[in-house]
RNA sequence: GGAGGGGUGGCAGAGCGGUUGAAUGCGCUUGUCUUGAAAACAAGUAUGGCGGUAACGUCAUCGCAGGUUCGAAUCCUGUCCCCUCCGCCA
């Protein structure tokens, strides 16, 4: 959410900004809103002082009210609750008008509308050759991957791992994990995968992304689209210690997507499923720091594809392309052979105090400071099915065995899938 | 699922219709004392809105939402969360 008090002083600040996104934003409407609110506002806090100061009066005298007194108190609280009233309305309506707007790209994102504009940082060393061997038949073949079985117990963009292939899995998620947790600094995170509402909201995936959300609706909860809304609520509503800044989480947990928007693409295959794994990075840190902290976590990112030995390249978002609650995002693509595309494997955003300002979530840079808000940052540290992809497209040999990158082997027990 | 108990400031914990934003203790900050520290003593110490350059003033907030009342942390209703016991269950 942006900050209503910011918007109000210098609204054309945030409207360039959102131009630049797409976006064409209520700003005139919210500074309508706001005068209105506080009008009312003080409308009402002059008949709420006048009630007190009577009120307090009879208290001090230890007496009753006369007639008089209870007549026009009854008249001064009926205007209250008016007054009160169409502020609630004025409020609620403020929210709405402001909840569906995204942040705005910070200055250094490039300009341009679409993916066409992005910009390609840097490419690792590397083949990006093609063997055309994909991993829907490949994987198939070494009863490692059932897609039938998939579609048959849930629908289409459900897959079923077998044997090595859910080892394979298991295995990559767990060495990344270690990789964060003991030497990035992260604290592992294991957290709930159906949140409340409220929850969903603060992260930013409601109200605007509800299309893409399953959600029970008996307890009213939903099914985390990523870890990244779990690991944003965990201090929702409250102060952090600013000693303990940056503070570094690290979780694996499925993600639950439903891809209607995303109808007919990447069919095939593994690379667009319903749920899938993911390691996914986050952290709360002090404002001044969030620029270099997200180039840290790039670095984090990249250095997995590179132990992975797989080709990747850096991008960076333009203005148009970055996610919602995002201010500046830079994806990470790796190469794979087979599929003969750049698959995004990571997606790292800095999101500024937007997810902070919606969910209530401040530190106190000193004693006796007032709070501020945090900056979160978000990424994927790595999306699972497309990392496995990788590593059975990139391993694949002559013969048909895949061979398993040596950093994994320790997890696996095993360094090669053989073929049939 | 059944029966009880409870949610108050950074923490613990009073208050149960009126001068209560809220006793007291702990913690924290500052000062006195001390070579320094500790102890002791003193003062200060919630968040947010609105007005104001500011000093300051004012309003709101005792889980949340309604209601009763001239007046609600205190009474009523609903709701969420936590705890205890019973049942069921991985």
């Amino acid at each position: 959410m942006l900050s209503l008090e910011q918007i109000v002083r210098d609204p054309e600040k945030f409207r360039t900004a959102l131009v630049r996104r797409g976006e064409d934003p209520p700003i005139d409407r919210i500074l309508e809103l706001d005068s209105r609110r506080k009008q009312l506002i003080q409308d009402g806090d002059v008949d709420r002082a006048r009630r007190n100061n009577v009120s307090k009066a009879i208290g001090a005298e230890k007496r009753k009210p006369t007639l008089e007194e209870i007549a026009e108190m009854r008249e001064t609280g009926e205007r209250i609750k008016t007054v009160e009233a169409e502020l609630a309305t004025v409020l609620t309506e403020l929210n709405v008008t402001l909840l569906p707007i995204p942040n705005p790209p910070l200055a250094d994102v490039p300009d341009g509308l679409d993916e066409e504009s992005n910009v390609i940082i840097r490419t690792s060393e590397g083949t990006t050759e093609t063997h055309g061997n994909a991993h829907w038949n490949v994987a198939t073949e070494l009863g490692i991957l059932d897609l039938e079985a998939g579609a048959s117990i849930s629908g289409a963009r459900f897959y079923v791992l077998k044997g090595k292939g859910a080892k394979l899995q298991r295995a990559i998620g767990a060495w990344m994990l270690d990789v964060h947790t003991e030497e990035h600094g992260y604290t592992e995170i294991d957290p709930p995968l159906l949140v409340r509402g409220e929850t969903m909201t603060g992260s930013g995936n409601l109200p605007k992304f509800k299309e893409n959300l399953y959600r029970d609706d008996e307890s009213d909860l939903w099914l985390v689209p990523t870890a990244e809304v779990a690991l944003n609520g965990l201090h929702q509503g409250k102060i952090i210690d600013p000693d303990t800044l940056p503070l570094k989480y690290v979780a694996q947990t499925p993600s639950f997507r439903k891809e209607q928007t995303s109808a007919g693409r990447d069919v095939r295959g593994i690379k667009r499923v319903h749920q899938f794994e993911k390691v996914e990075m986050f952290r709360y840190v002090k404002p001044e720091t969030s620029d270099e902290m997200l180039e840290e976590m790039v670095g984090e990112a990249s250095t997995l594809c590179e132990r992975l030995g797989l080709t990747y390249r850096v991008i960076q978002l333009c203005a148009g392309d970055i996610g919602f609650q995002s201010a500046k995002t830079y994806d990470i693509e790796v190469w794979s052979p087979g599929c003969a595309e750049w698959l995004e494997v990571s997606s790292i955003s800095t999101c500024t105090d937007f997810q902070t300002r919606r969910n209530n979530t401040r530190y106190r840079p000193e004693v006796g400071a007032s709070t501020k808000l945090p900056h979160t940052l978000n990424g994927s540290g790595l999306a699972l099915p497309r990392i496995w992809i990788a590593v059975i497209e990139n391993g694949l040999q002559e013969d048909g065995s895949i061979v398993i990158p040596e950093v994994l082997v320790p997890y696996t027990g095993w360094d090669r899938i053989e073929a049939k």
